[in-house]
Order: C-alpha cells, then sequence, then structure tokens
DNA sequence: CAACATTAAGATAGCGATAACATGACGGCG
DNA sequence: CGCCGTCATGTTATCGCTATCTTAATGTTG
C-alpha cells in the first residue's frame, strides 16, 4: 500500500521513504499492472479509435489530431480498422468494449447496422463520439466537416467557370441519397438553374463503397462514351479524380480545356498531380481534437448533453479546372 | 464458476445448466471482463502493432495481411503509432507492454535508440517480430523485404535501357549508408562498371525519414540544375517519384524521353500517374502473414529460435521508364 | 455389492492493484 | 498532562475471473 502510494504520490509518505520506492521499483524494473488497476479503479486511461481503414491519408491527420490531445491528457490510444464491413467494425467495437477502455471514437462511414450498434453502445453509458457521421442519438457526440457545403463551393466554382455538363463520379445514383458531397453537387447545379442529369453520375457498382483510382477511371471511361459527354467532372474523392483525370490522359482529353476536374480532400498527392488538382480541403486535425476534447469531457462526467460539431471545408483552386493560374501558386505553403 | 465452465466450455457442465447460463448472459448482456481474465490466466489473447504512421498504403496491407492470421487464431488486434520520433514508438511500445498484450509487431522504421528499446522488451521475454528492419538479438524474429534486390533491379532495368547518368531521390549521401534501397542502387551501379557520383544523390536534410511528394520534388529540381543531369532518377520511393515526376512536368522534361523515372513500393496510384510509374512491388501482404504466424508461433511456445523470412522484390515496369508499353499492360488485373 | 471412475456443481483462494479503515508516532495547545 | 490534529505506515477487503480442491451423485465393473 505504501508503495503504491509512493508511486501515484497520493496521500501521505515520507521523503525518505519515496525514494527507496521509486529506486527499488527502477532497480525490479517494475511497471504497475494494468489490468489489475482497472478492475479495482473501473478506469483504464485508454480510449479506442475505429478507424474505417488505415491507407487514408485522412485517417492518419485525424488520429494526429487525436492524440495531440488524448496523449496531453493522459489517455492511451489503441486504434483498430473495420475494412469496411459492418461485421469487422462491430468486432473491433466490441474488443474495445471488453477491454474496458474508457471511451471510444468511430470514424466509421455511416451504415444503418453500423448506427443500431452505436445505439447499443451508447445506451450501455460508454462515452462515444462519431466523427464524419452525424448521428443524433441520445448520449453520442458527433464531429464532421461540412460536405455538403464543400461540395456545393466546388461544383459552383465549375458552373463560374461556364460549365454547364458537369458529371459526378464516385457513387451509383441510387446510393447517393445519403452521402452529403453528393447532395451539394446536386444542389449546386440546381442553385444555377440547371437540373441533374441521372447519367451524368456514375460509380462503383457494389453499393456505397469508398471511391479509388479505379473508380475514378471506369467512370471518366463511362462518361466519355456519353453522346453529350460532360466538360467538368466532380470527383467523390481525390482518388477518384486521379484516376479520372489518368483516364482522360489516355483519351487524349487535355485538362482542363477538354474536361476539368475537381475532388475532395486536398490529400498530399493532389498538389502533385498533372495539372495540380482542384480540390476541396476538410479540416481534419481540428475534427480529430474536437472529437478528443468532446470525449474527454464525456469521460470526466463533464458534459452530459450531446453535441455536435460542424467544420467548414475550404475550395482550393489549382490548375485542372482553371489553365490561368500559374503552378507556383497553387503548391502548398510550407 | 459453474457459469464460468458454461460460457468458456470447459471442464463438465450438464446441458440443461449450460443453457440457462447462457440465457442469463444474453438477457443481462453479460460480457466477461477480459482485464480481470488477465489477471488471472496471464493471457490477453491480444496483439499489438506498432506502426511508423498510418497515412501509408504500406501499413494498410501489412495490417490486413496480418489481421487474416491473427483474426483466425483468436487474437485481438490493437494498433499504435509512432509518428516517427523514438519517443513516441517508446511510449507506446510501453503502454502495450504495461496492458499485458500477449506479443508485439514492431514495423517502426530501424534508430540505433529504437534497437536498443527492441532489445530491452525482448529481455522481458514478451514475444516480439519486426517487420522492414532486420534485428539480430536474441528473442526477436524478423521479418523482411529484400529491399536491396529490388533497388538493384530497378536500377539495372535502368543501365539495359541505355542510361549511364543515373540519379538518386530520398535520401542525404552521408545517410545512406544504412538504406538497403541506397545501398542496392550502388551495387547495381557498380556492377555495371560505372561509378557512383556523389552529387546525383540527393535528399531531405533532416536526416533518414521518410521521403515524400515534396522531396521528390525539390530533388529533381536540384538535379536539373547539374551541369550535366541525370538522364533517369530512382527514388527511394513511389511518393518521391511521383514528386520528382511533376517537377519534370515543370520543367517541360518528358517522361520518359527527357528523363527516365522508377519509384519503388508500387502503391495504388503508381499506376495512375502520366505516364504509369515503373517501379518495384515488395509482398507486402505476405511480409505481414508471415510475422503474425511467426508471433503466435513464439506465444504460444512452438518455438524458441530465432528466426529471420526475407522475401523478393518484383519490379513493375511501366511508361515512365519505357515508351514501348502500352497503356493497357500497365494497369493492375483485378 | 464394494471399489473405483465419471460427471456435475460448489467452495476457496489468489492474480495486482487500491479504497477504506486502523494504528501509531509526534507535536502543539489549553 | 491529556486531547486532538497531522503525518506516516500498515491491514483488510474487494474488483471479476478461473485454477484447484472438495463434495456428492451416478455409473461401471469384477
Amino acid at each position: 500500500m505504501t508503495a503504491s502510494r509512493a508511486l501515484n504520490d497520493s496521500g501521505y509518505v515520507s521523503e525518505s521513504v519515496r525514494k527507496r520506492v521509486s529506486q527499488a521499483a527502477e532497480k525490479l524494473r517494475y511497471r504497475p499492472n494494468i489490468p489489475a488497476r482497472q478492475l479495482k479503479v473501473r478506469r483504464l486511461n485508454a480510449v479506442g479509435i475505429l478507424l474505417p481503414d488505415i491507407a487514408n491519408p485522412f485517417s492518419a491527420e485525424l488520429v494526429g489530431g487525436m492524440k495531440d490531445v488524448f496523449d496531453a491528457e493522459g489517455y492511451t490510444t489503441f486504434i483498430a480498422t473495420a475494412n469496411r464491413t459492418v461485421k469487422e467494425e462491430n468486432a473491433s467495437l466490441q474488443a474495445f468494449i471488453d477491454h474496458r477502455v474508457d471511451g471510444l471514437v468511430v470514424a466509421t462511414r455511416g451504415t444503418m447496422m453500423g448506427d443500431k450498434v452505436l445505439h447499443s453502445v451508447a445506451q450501455q453509458r460508454i462515452p462515444l463520439v462519431t466523427i464524419g457521421r452525424p448521428v443524433h442519438f441520445r448520449g453520442i457526440d458527433s464531429v464532421t466537416a461540412n460536405h455538403y457545403q464543400g461540395a456545393f463551393d466546388a461544383v459552383t466554382h465549375l458552373i463560374k467557370l461556364g460549365h454547364k455538363r458537369i458529371g459526378f463520379i464516385g457513387i451509383a445514383p441510387e446510393d447517393g441519397k445519403l452521402l452529403r458531397r453528393y447532395q451539394g453537387y446536386l444542389a449546386a447545379l440546381k442553385a444555377a438553374g440547371s437540373e441533374p442529369r441521372p447519367e451524368y453520375t456514375v460509380g462503383p457498382a457494389e453499393g456505397p463503397a469508398y471511391a479509388t483510382q479505379e473508380d475514378g477511371y471506369r467512370g471518366l471511361l463511362q462518361l466519355a462514351r456519353l453522346h453529350r459527354p460532360p466538360t467538368a467532372i466532380f470527383a467523390r474523392n481525390d482518388f477518384a479524380a486521379i484516376g479520372a483525370m489518368h483516364a482522360a490522359h489516355t483519351l487524349g482529353l487535355s485538362i482542363p480545356d477538354d474536361i476539368a476536374i475537381a475532388g475532395f480532400d486536398n490529400i498530399p498527392l493532389a498538389a502533385f498531380t498533372a495539372p495540380p488538382l482542384t480540390t476541396v480541403e476538410q479540416p481534419i486535425a481540428q475534427q480529430g481534437q474536437a472529437a478528443a476534447r468532446f470525449l474527454i469531457e464525456r469521460m470526466q462526467g463533464k458534459s452530459q448533453q450531446d453535441r455536435t460539431a460542424m467544420m467548414e471545408c475550404r475550395l482550393i483552386v489549382r490548375q485542372s479546372t482553371d489553365r490561368t493560374l500559374s503552378a507556383d501558386q497553387t503548391l502548398p505553403v510550407r
């Protein structure tokens, strides 16, 4: 008991004993048994982060933002991935809960099934914050970027450049209802007085999955085959945009003269494509930090109410839509 | 006790009791307290994976390979990142150990300091496998790709195409001693009878960090300023290669006619650059699987001896070095 | 049918930590 | 001096789980 007090700086311990204890601990290479401590105190000082997948630069920066905050507050962060299947998502979530983490951040894409699970987690009174999927259940905070507004801005930018026929690559039209980026695209067209044409929306057949380079590549080839093909493309993300750029090159189309292309996410590579890619940047690290702060306040019981934070996106114009820019203007600033 | 037996299928339990127990467990939403179990049985059935960072497609596939194996064997995997600082690496490692994981996979880049820590972990008899850094301490298994051979093959490919002046982008010459990709580059030049020229090696100033697009961009600009610039570039990784391609475009150089560029890693994007990038592929998922199997055998006490697995890399030739290929040949197969 | 094996369930203890309580030394104060 | 508060340390119990031991009913066999 005295040793416990000495090592944890709690209660009364004389200076001499404290010194002897810490020397002995050093010599024996003593490390506290965290599972045993959690058994008694019901706290692990650890949080779980559930990511959709790991390849994503998005995930990396998100984790960075969260770690900044969690590290500073003395929480250990453990990460698990749900490689895009709900089953794996459940398993990882359950593993965190079984290991008794103090709180959870969930950054996987929203699905009906997934939401159900989150609901039941929240009912177990486990502090929970979501990122990128606005969930409106009691007991869950959420942080998200305004994808709708970002997409709206990007498409409006294309319209202002004079484009009338604008395609969307990255989702099948029937799956787009829930995708805020797609809604922003539709809204921008309508706001400009033009009616969206269903054949201008192309995407992977297997449902609302993440869009890849390959989807972008195939998507553009498909659009180019139309009788009156689009003169501009708004892609669901930069990967799809880059795939589309590649397809345009293959077809001998010049970017942006024959076809303008814009993406979403501003991945690091986006500034280094040929030509550099116009895209929408979302404040990723800030979302991570906000989520971490929400979670900490919940875990410490400082916040009971459910909160939602939505952050603005920023359009970054580069030469894939606007040829008049010089290269230097579009490189990221150090 | 009977409930424990019923839920764990161990010892004698009558069918009727087993049924009653599992129904009660269901109704009460009972979940075993894993930390408490570990306290008693000294096993957590969980492993820790330490990654250098998360943005990397490499990390993603590695984790995929490991999860395949660990999931099948009933181990939970937790991930932590060491965003390229040794301090963070130590902290994450220690966190895993303090939480009493059964074993560790470490995939961070090798450093002197880092190796020391691994050594001390191995001395605590914690099963440990490294990926991508051959460590030769007692008690540690390691898995790696043959980066040396991959680089050798890529540079030899450039030489066979007739290139005499071949640059390396991605590391400062003085830091290259330990980088196997750089050694392979040097060896290939020597094997072809040409002496490496130090001014043809350029890289980030801040030591042996990971090379980025930006490093590639700056690197090529620097090489292009030389009196007799290289006609071919071998980049430390695909990110640097893509940055170099962008710089070549900016300078109005044609790829591969004015300058041939090859990378390393075969990131998914590599097939979709303009032109598609020649690169070296390493068997990532297999490395992950091998590491997981090594670790499992150690954790189960089936293997005492120290083992090392080295896997071959494969050169993938695309149009960034060889114009005669058609586009279709170089796209990845589904 | 006695002796022993098999099956089933309960009782006890202990993993490592700490909360809560208990004990004792010491000094200040009225 | 006796009382109390402060400081320092020790004792006990407990978190949830399971290894081990105990008990008891039932089955099997020569």
